[in-house]
DNA sequence: CGTACCCCTTACGTCAACGTCAGCTTTTGT
DNA sequence: ACAAAAGCTGACGTTGACGTAAGGGGTACG
């Protein structure tokens, strides 16, 4: 096992080597570029990704699996960005954070309601499908 | 109290009389007939909700809140129509609920693991709160 | 030299579930 | 009788996160 440092590495990678590392598709790194969310230099026209994007870009899937739309993680990116300077901004993201946070529990509350619900109602059709059985076999 | 009957009476309702029992836009009734999943009478051009579009609304917004599509909806509701005929078709729809089961409590769990996520990245935006404030201080 | 890829930009298409608006008829209230 | 309210039918707009296709440049290989 060679020990996988892509997004430890210094070196710029290229789309494609992003897309693999990513699994992403070349789209949603030009969209995500163009959405300001990532800046890859560029070598003539080619892309070229950094560290740094790729760090960007881990934030981004994370913030992804957090739920959060790709505008709220811009601006998340932004205030990590900014780091030292106004940390009035970083409480506010904390804020946001903790409201999608109870949007999130909100969610699988209902998420949860909704399963009850359903399992109450797989048990009914069960009961329904025996009875129908037993009618069936009462018809023949 | 008057005991509200209002979808189990047999008398049809106007479409605004709808919006209001079962908190929808005339838009989205006039969708779902356009769905194929409502099939109110008429009066000259007015809309007439039967007893049935009431139950069958009530199994619509039922099933959203279970997270199915208005397709997969649709296909549920014809089962229950069909209701007597073929219970072959109702095993599938068994089925169908089985994995709809699955799968919301996969996406529960994922979406636990995203609050778990985010439970701890709002710890360490606690610390980090936390420590730019002495920080502040220690700059006065 | 061709051709096979990889990359680029621009721009239109997609999907769900309605929202919104225009323009018209019907019903209801004063 | 006249105006407001309620309904109707198109038909286009919206949102988010890309997919997809058209058209074109650059390079590496055989």
């Amino acid at each position: 096992m060679i020990p996988m440092q892509h997004d430890t590495s210094d070196k710029t990678m290229t789309i494609r080597q992003m897309c693999d590392a990513f699994d992403v598709t070349p789209r949603t790194l030009r969209f995500y570029e163009a959405k300001e969310l990532l800046f890859p230099k560029r070598d003539g026209q080619k892309r070229l990704f950094s560290k740094r994007d790729r760090a960007r870009l881990k934030l981004i899937l994370r913030g992804k699996r957090f739920g959060f739309s790709l505008e709220e993680i811009r601006q998340l990116l932004d205030l990590y960005h900014m780091g030292d300077q106004q940390q009035t901004q970083l409480a506010r993201s904390y804020e946001i954070a903790k409201e999608r946070l109870a949007a999130m529990e909100n969610q699988r509350e209902e998420l949860s309601d909704a399963i009850d619900d359903l399992k109450h109602q797989i048990k009914w059709g069960e009961k329904m499908l025996a009875s129908m059985n037993i009618d069936q076999k009462a018809a023949q």
